[in-house]
DNA sequence: CACCATTATGACACCGGTGTCATGGATAAA
DNA sequence: TTTATCCATGACACCGGTGTCATAATGGTG
């Protein structure tokens, strides 16, 4: 036998018609039980596996979700953001239950890549990762709407169809932050991260935080703010522009765990003791989180669930059905950078 | 128009055949300019693209490579172990660079994986990628091999095969953790992983570890050391155990970073000085190792590299060139868990 | 025994491309 | 003018399955 084996093979050895070689092996009730177990036996001795092209070309369905994962358009190209690998790791595992493969692809923001995998038929449906400026996504958006290409994405919001996200509750999130630090009378808070609305997730985390904080009275003043993406340099260097500038503050939230990392470090440097003199709290959870000195207080994302979701949401659009805005709660994590010692 | 537009669809509108579609697309030499420009312009406003099932049924090729990553067998189902992950990045990265999709795909040991990736058409080749008992696995190999299945692994041998394997200089490795505790006069050595033949690429570590020190007449004493899988856990106890047993040392050499730091936090526990009392040193250095505290000693495997030998390998495997074996240099990162303070 | 329902199977078109061969027209060489 | 050569294109089989329809065999019923 060269080549991989066909189904023409087995019906030749079973002696049957290549019809009925194909619905012995998907199950077909119309099949006798008995030429079904010959066929199976023979393809297994045969190694026989079924041509995915071959069925997905007749089918039109291909069993398969693509991924596509944006990245921060300055980070480095060797690392990739752990939130997003963890959320990767999911992903996969939540495919591998629903019996789907995943195909795992990197986009910049910039590239053409709308609804390629769809409509060239290697996946049946998108899920979209990534945090960055998702105003410029908003028309490829629209053309995988107008496409009618089933997509599900993460944090982003795609315009009148706030179903079609699966968010953490950032806003919630933000609040709690807030929360932990007013318990601990920590009321001079500074925001590292993203206030423009450009990242809607860092966005809404500020809007929680700052929200919660005034509706206890307090200000969040804004030259205590500052921008940065989500790298341990960026909030490195955010924060070393606020001490650098003499802003003074006993309460820092940073818009992910990377920028409170960087922060820390910068904080350390300047010889501002964590958490006596400046409390810290985090976002996502990563898994460095838990081991950083000292160990960061942060909002944790539960990615799993996360994956869990995307997965679910998407496979409901691909069967038609209807889909629910979903919003998954965070929950804090208190850890050392933030309570005193 | 309802559905995707097929080729048929742009022959209709440019008013040739569609084999001269299907040419002008492929950029076939046959093709007249004007009639070529014709087709890309319709192609384009109709947002045709290629049919990945049809092409890759005719061609009997996929353009897309498999991952699949084993567990160990007893890691949490939550998290993956970060070196894997970060392996799966830099993978991702190269397949991309080299035009190949990447189908990722959790596995358990036990499940009959073998070939049905490359057999079923998804993928032209595999790789293969996971700790763990590969003992159990060469029975798989070897009905890999029999049926052409192009495939490489990480770390594993493949018997008879060795080109087949991409890996660390595992030895060396090892021997640049004896060195480094010779050179600080830490002779007094533990070493905590899998000193057995299971896994081979712990089995090595500990190999280059102990001749190393041998080398040097530093007999590494049998009861100084204790096995662990790739967990913090696992390290954890390891090292718990061998202190509730009185054992003594002065080095410790983990087989994994993330065994290291569940061994500090044992240490650490314990009332022992990491790294006054116990020099420590990990391998691998993911991402953590850098924020534990102290910050980890690692021998550091090149992920980015070795991600990008494993695809250009299985590429040329695919594409019938002869492949070498391939080796990479691991290189030690000296942070605060093996020096002085 | 005639009639219809049920069951198991085969024949065949079809999915949407790709590769091969045939064909027609233009141009160059004889 | 005729023949050879080249270029651009069309027709068609083919990849390996799946879905539909037709058909043969079987069994139960009046």
């Amino acid at each position: 036998m060269k080549g991989k084996a066909t189904s023409f093979d087995i019906a030749h050895y079973a002696g049957v018609s290549q019809s009925t070689v194909s619905r012995a092996l998907r199950n077909s009730p119309l099949v006798n039980e008995e030429t079904r177990k010959r066929v199976f036996e023979i393809a297994k001795k045969l190694n026989y596996k079924v041509d995915k092209n071959a069925s997905n070309l007749r089918t039109q369905q291909s069993s398969t979700l693509a991924l596509l994962l944006f990245e921060d358009p300055t980070s480095d190209e060797s690392q990739i953001n752990p939130f997003f690998l963890s959320m990767l790791g999911s992903i996969t595992r939540a495919c591998a239950k629903e019996g789907y493969d995943l195909l795992v692809s990197f986009q910049s923001a910039s590239a053409d890549w709308h609804a390629d995998y769809e409509d060239s038929h290697r996946a049946d449906g998108i899920i979209l990762l990534g945090y960055g400026d998702y105003i410029d996504y908003q028309p490829k958006f629209d053309s995988l709407l107008a496409q009618n290409t089933k997509f599900v994405c993460w944090g982003a919001n795609v315009d009148n169809r706030p179903d079609l996200t699966v968010c953490c509750d950032n806003v919630g999130g933000g609040q709690q932050a807030a929360n932990h630090f007013i318990a601990q009378n920590r009321t001079d808070c500074a925001f590292i991260g993203d206030a423009s609305h450009h990242s809607p997730e860092f966005f809404a985390r500020f809007q929680g935080f700052k929200a919660q904080l005034a509706a206890n009275n307090i200000t969040l003043n804004e030259r205590k703010m500052a921008n940065a993406i989500s790298t341990e340099e960026s909030g490195y260097h955010a924060t070393r522009s606020l001490i650098a500038n003499n802003i003074t503050f006993n309460a820092l939230f940073a818009a992910s765990d990377l920028i409170a990392i960087g922060a820390i470090r910068a904080l350390k440097e300047a010889g501002i003791h964590v958490p006596n003199d400046v409390a810290v709290i985090g976002f996502d959870n990563i898994a460095i989180a838990s081991y950083t000195n000292p160990p960061l207080t942060t909002i944790e994302q539960n990615t799993t669930l996360a994956g869990q979701m995307l997965v679910a949401n998407l496979l409901k659009l691909i069967r038609g059905e209807h889909v629910q805005s979903t919003l998954l709660p965070p929950s804090l994590i208190v850890r050392g950078s933030s309570v005193h010692v």
